[in-house]
RNA sequence: GGGCGCGUAGCUCAGCGGUAGAGCACUGUCUUGACAUGGCAGGGGUCACAGGUUCAAUCCCUGUCGCGCCCA
């Protein structure tokens, strides 16, 4: 027997142990039956769960479980990333507060002496320990979510295997000529002293200035040509100033040369289109070595890269003695103090612009020209584009394929490398000559190395590390075992279906397909289901910096985790934000409510399943027209999930407990169940428990732990096993009879309570209905009815009349009316009030469809059948309307 | 500036050529033996605006306005 409350809280922590321990959750690579394999977009090893998490999990979650009902090998592949920035930044941290730094050249002298300093060995020591001992979390807290990962296969990115992985790819791309080593302007993040790339570029909107700068015209003492910028310190490295070739202000400028200030180089004016006549003075500076645009002007018109900068964004020697070694803004100041005072300043102008901020480091990026390792993501992109357009990969929604394109098509080169420690060390190693020796192991580079020089060479390795998505560019293969050819490989890859965000579709969807087809020559994955970002109520994103963030949780401590799951599974369209009001999920825990109280009712009034219940057998109208509705739902749900519409999925789940389980199915079969025994009752009971067992299935994926919870106490898992093991139902057969026939009684019960409420009579009160015109048919289902229809219209006596008495209610369904009499209780006027109203919405219905009808463009051209419907509906309203007339008609008489 | 998406009930959102829907909120009512985390009933919408296509437009097309995201 259920509790007589639902506990999530005690359920949930009691059944995820015993789901993971039984192994449930597990692969059958051995197994014949077909595979189905998601691997999880793999979080931070840093990371706790938010409700991008939660959001996306549940979905996987929701297929993988299905999945497993629909009798598919199931592997929902596990993991972590090591998220090179964000975890070293963690433990960095961490360090200081303990007063240990790191020995990164150069970084010291900005730190407080005396402190004891790691090197490269001991931090990595330190970084596993971190991770031994926090990098847990996130798993534990996707348990608590319900997510069946097959824990057993949980992988890393840097544990052995996928490191093998990745140091394969780099070695093998290399020799493939796909990865090289190039000098070009990178994403510097001066406070992580790393490249990134420029996904990892956030645009903030800044309001600062633009400054517009007097260069003086080498030659003409009195002229200048006025520059805009919005950096007034880069100009200690420009090299030359642009304008449009037609700008009238400028142009007769062009082939003359400028004298910067404060630094006194001559530098050229040239013409290029990159100014833009409208913006700022119309003439740009140029600073090659710091702006991304700057640097193909300079290319286009061989204009020198002055690179100003050192690695923290401080000046380097390549500027006049008093700036060097002034931080880059104030450096801004001080610049901007000595053009005023040489009367350069034009003037200085409010503005509001993108500033590119490291999304980690928080601070500026700066261009910066570097040599950095590159991978050649245009060729690589070709396959991947090929397999997006004919169709071996799709995307949900198509849409995402789009997006795709666009991306792909105009990608540029993929900077790998990365300054930091913790990672995977790029596996190159240099001779004394910087002769570049690329091999898995030191030992292969050496034996290299000695052939080429002709014996024994030191190498140094290079100390970069590879960006953390080139190893999770792998992680469809990789965690299948690849580079060894295994079982689970071969029957899992291709993966079945992706599951991520649209903002992460360049990210990491893009390099997944770029390295699957390169080395799998297979698409990683069939399908790409994208949803949208989770915002709060306002459609804000969450951040911790605006304190919007809703910790799911919380939500889960508070509502359950079925509730929040099924929240965000029926929050899931296709759209690109999702609101999440905390209320919506309160409203999912009070449906889990509803079902577990609708199966105690069940158990309270005796339902069980008889050995060898056929459905089939069936003879009742109303466990017809359920087993009906049951079947409905099954196919509604199931095709909704097929086609990853799972919030239609959650929907219709609802529709069909709420409204036809509890709310007619319970209520109208209440007078068989706490009836006399017999056959009906028999009958009934068994459809009852049919139907609460089937519904058990079907919304298991969904809220798995409180199906799993309902299947065990009614008695299911002691016959059949866990709930979570069980198939898919069959959908069984509908009957259209039986449905009309609902369909009528509904609507009769429906009609009768309107009137009811709306003529203010006593819900208590019980009246008497007198039938008038009701034909045979009518006259069979009210009997069948009669015990339903008193309870739930709170009728006593049903009886034939020729006509209907005064003072009554009077209501109209089909070709029969129903007269309640009231006695002197009934407010003549608002009866007739209401009947009045009825009558006039079915008469401006009738209106509107012969305004249709007359149309002779109408029935000439619109289908037949549309034709045929409206003539039906006018036909329908006519009647009624002429029955209500002659109702009203009896009211006044 | 370019691209994409979105403007439907007070709020959050479905629907997407022929009867405008849900949840929450709101109003009235009911402590009836599953459930007050509830039942029953109800109010509330020129489907952003303007054109066009069509027999028919919330739905398709074009433009305008407003909002959001991505890329410059």
């Amino acid at each position: 027997m259920l509790d007589k409350t639902y506990d999530p809280k005690e359920i949930e922590a009691r059944r995820y142990p015993e789901w993971e321990n039984s192994g449930a959750f597990k692969a059958h690579p051995e197994s014949k039956k077909p595979a189905y394999c998601i691997v999880i977009p793999p979080p931070n090893v840093t990371g706790s769960l938010h409700m991008g998490h939660a959001l996306d999990n549940t979905l996987q979650d929701v297929l993988v479980r299905w999945r497993r009902m629909k009798g598919d090998d199931v592997l929902w592949q596990p993991g972590t990333d090591h998220a090179g920035i964000a975890t070293q930044m963690v433990v960095v941290r961490n360090l200081e507060q303990e007063g240990i730094g790191l020995a990164i050249e150069g970084a010291a002298e900005t730190n407080s002496q005396n402190r004891k300093l790691l090197n490269r060995e001991e931090f990595l020591a330190k970084v596993w320990e971190w991770k031994e001992f926090s990098g847990g979390t996130i798993t534990q807290q996707l348990r608590r979510l319900g997510a069946s990962c097959d824990w057993s296969r949980e992988r890393f990115t840097m544990d052995d295997g996928l490191s093998r992985a990745v140091l394969k790819v780099f070695v093998d791309l290399y020799k493939a000529g796909l990865i090289y080593k190039d000098l070009r302007l990178v994403n510097w993040d001066p406070k992580m002293l790393t490249a990134i790339s420029d996904l990892e570029v956030e645009s903030r909107e800044v309001r600062g200035s633009l400054w517009y700068f007097k260069y003086p015209i080498e030659g003409s003492p009195d002229e200048y040509i006025v520059v805009a910028t919005t950096r007034p310190e880069t100009m200690l490295g420009d090299t030359g100033v642009a304008v449009h070739p037609d700008d009238p202000k400028w142009k007769h400028l062009i082939g003359k040369h400028a004298i910067l200030p404060l630094v006194g180089r001559r530098i050229p004016i040239v013409a290029d289109e990159y100014s833009d006549p409208e913006k700022g003075s119309g003439a740009v500076k140029i600073t090659p070595a710091h702006d991304f645009n700057d640097f193909e002007v300079g290319k286009r018109h061989n204009l020198e890269a002055i690179a100003i900068f050192d690695k923290f964004a401080a000046l380097n020697d390549k500027v006049p003695q008093k700036y060097r070694g002034l931080d880059r803004f104030v450096a801004r100041k001080k610049i901007v103090a000595e053009m005023e005072k040489a009367g350069l300043v034009d003037k200085i102008e409010p503005h509001t612009h993108a500033v590119p901020y490291g999304d980690r480091g928080g601070v500026p990026v700066e261009p910066y020209l570097t040599e950095q390792w590159y991978a050649d993501a245009k060729t690589l992109a070709r396959e991947p584009i090929a397999a997006a357009r004919d169709g071996r990969v799709k995307f949900v929604p198509e849409r995402g394929r789009e997006d795709f394109f666009r991306w792909m098509e105009n990608i540029e080169p993929w900077c790998i490398s990365r300054q930091l420690w913790w990672g995977h060390q790029i596996p190159v190693w240099y001779g004394p000559d910087k002769k570049v020796f690329v091999a898995l192991t030191e030992g292969e580079a050496k034996a290299e190395a000695a052939k080429h020089y002709g014996k024994d060479t030191a190498l140094v390795r290079d100390p970069d590390v590879l960006d953390t998505w080139f190893s999770s560019a792998l992680w469809p293969f990789s965690t299948l075992g690849w580079p060894d050819n295994t079982r689970e490989l071969s029957k899992y890859y291709p993966t079945s279906v992706l599951v991520t965000g649209t903002d992460i579709l360049f990210f990491w969807v893009a390099r997944m397909m770029m390295m699957g087809m390169h080395f799998m020559k297979a698409e990683p994955f069939r399908t790409v289901y994208l949803h949208g970002l989770i915002t709060d109520e306002k459609g804000q994103k969450m951040s911790k910096s605006k304190g919007n963030v809703i910790d799911p949780l919380e939500l889960i401590d508070k509502y359950g985790a079925d509730a929040l799951r099924f929240t965000v599974t029926a929050m899931a369209t296709q759209g690109g934000r999702m609101r999440l009001a905390p209320a919506r999920v309160e409203g999912s825990r009070n449906f889990a409510t509803k079902f577990w109280n609708a199966t105690r009712f069940a158990e309270m009034n005796g339902a069980a399943l008889p050995k060898g219940f056929n459905p089939a057998s069936v003879k009742l109208t109303v466990n017809k027209w359920m087993l009906g509705e049951l079947a409905r739902a099954n196919k509604a749900v199931d095709t909704a999930i097929a086609e990853f519409r799972l919030n239609d999925a959650a929907t219709a789940l609802y529709e069909f407990i709420w409204g036809i389980v509890c709310d007619w199915y319970v209520e109208l079969t209440k007078p068989i169940l706490q009836g006399g025994d017999g056959p009906e009752k028999d009958e009934t009971r068994a459809v009852t428990a049919f139907v609460l067992r089937e519904t058990a299935k079907l919304l298991h994926p969904v809220m798995p732990f409180i199906t799993e919870e309902i299947w065990d106490k009614t008695g299911h898992r002691a016959e059949h096993g866990p709930l979570i093991g069980q198939p898919w139902p069959a959908p069984t057969a509908t009957d259209a009879a039986a449905d009309a026939e609902m369909g009528w009684l509904v609507k009769l019960i429906s009609d009768i309570r309107s009137a009811r409420a709306e003529l203010n009579v006593p819900a208590g009160a019980k009246l008497r209905m007198l039938v008038v015109g009701a034909d045979a048919t009518t006259r069979g289902r009210l009997d069948t009815h009669r015990p339903a229809i008193e309870r739930l219209a709170r009728i006593e006596g049903v009886e034939a009349a020729a006509v209907a008495p005064k003072s009554a209610l009077q209501i109209v369904v089909g070709e029969a009316t129903y007269a309640l009499p009231v006695g002197e209780v009934i407010d003549l006027a608002a009866e007739s009030t209401r009947l009045q109203k009825e009558i006039k919405k079915l008469a401006d219905e009738v209106g509107k469809i012969d305004a249709k009808l007359g149309n002779a463009q109408f029935v000439a051209r619109a289908p037949e059948e549309v034709v045929e419907e409206q003539r039906e509906r006018r036909t329908q309203a006519e009647q009624t309307r002429a029955r209500l007339s002659t109702a009203l008609e009896r009211l006044g008489a």
